[in-house]
DNA sequence: ACCCTCATGTAAGCTGTTACATGATTCA
DNA sequence: TGAATCATGTAACAGCTTACATGAGGGT
């Protein structure tokens, strides 16, 4: 139940519309908590009618034209509630570890050029990153109120970093032959205890 | 659709019922693919429709008795198309960073305790990882056949280690006073752009 | 008139979560 | 017999993904 509050935080930094947001989540919330145009839609319509937005202009509910929505008091108490309560880290759900667990028993065709991609797509999202906070986040501006997004843009330079790094590693780990699955010797799941 | 070449992969590996491969997802797999035994036992009735795996004994389809799986040519194949193929790697989804959004607007109430909670977590989960390193990969054994599975609990380690590093260092940076909603300033999204 | 973009939605299907139901086996 | 455990499911729901639908406004 995270989106919700997202929309929440989006639309306490700015008063939106649903379009306006789904662009701002692309390039910020999104980066750790995605969302589509239509999930943002259905929650706004939820949000609205527990009276925790509302829209600006109500008199014009029209079907093509922009809708602008801020937060009202019970909106922001319901952030504050949350954000004080505690959650389980979110376990990782990573389908590129999946496959190598997979190399290991049916064999490694084409994973190194899988390897290769993800690199080249991390390195991309750490260049963007750094970007950002070269741009936002300048030494000299000792941030006192900024530490919270910077921390938030921290994490995801670390992540990427440690992607990057992994995926080199990895690579250069790799044989040269590809193993082919008949060849393979049985493997075994290695924290299995019979 | 990542859970049934989960599956697939747990099941070469070694032949099992559903119960046994939700305890081994607990301690191996689930460490990066999570499932729960009703999603396991819904998947498994998919594949044997399908006719990637089937039941060892099939003539005893009895509710409460053990029911063993083994992998059939075609779920092999399909997992050998399944490694091959591309995929984007997982976008990031964390409520802990969305947290560290929502406190910039309506104040860091609790959140040290929650950074807190969360750094010991990461830690114990980072001291098994360690144990099953020292356990399964010992330095002395060149891992000519393990390597992928080293790989992947290499892969566990680093995050770990990112998570720990990266909650030390934010809980430093945090003010001592926890800052209230009405005194902090309005929070700009620092990655928008007007 | 036509097309493009902006903007707001609807619908269907799949995945994941939570709670509950049922039968078999073992042991006190 | 009764309780605990092992084992296999069902049902309902919430969330996410993908594809499609509809309308307004502006430009050619």
């Amino acid at each position: 139940m995270s989106l919700p509050h997202a929309i929440l935080t989006a639309l306490l930094e700015k008063p939106s519309s649903g379009l306006e947001l789904t662009r701002r989540f692309d390039r910020s919330i999104g980066f750790f908590w995605p969302a589509t145009h239509q999930q943002i839609y259905r929650e706004l319509g939820r949000l609205e009618a527990s009276g925790q937005i509302r829209a600006l202009r109500p008199e014009a509910p029209v079907r093509g034209q922009k809708k602008e929505y801020e937060v009202l008091p019970e909106g922001r108490a319901e952030l504050a509630r949350w954000t004080a309560e505690g959650a389980a880290p979110r376990a990782v759900r990573e389908p590129l570890l999946l496959r190598l667990r997979a190399a290991a028993v049916v064999g490694t065709d084409g994973l190194a050029a899988e390897l290769e991609r993800h690199l080249a797509l991390h390195r991309e999202q750490l260049a963007d990153y750094r970007e950002i906070e070269r741009r936002d986040f300048p030494v000299e501006r000792a941030d006192e109120e900024n530490r919270l997004q910077h921390a938030v843009l921290r994490a995801g330079i670390g992540l990427e970093s440690f992607w990057v790094q992994w995926l080199a590693e990895t690579l250069d780990t790799l044989p040269a032959e590809p193993s082919r699955p008949s060849d393979a010797p049985r493997a075994c799941d290695p924290s299995d205890r019979p």
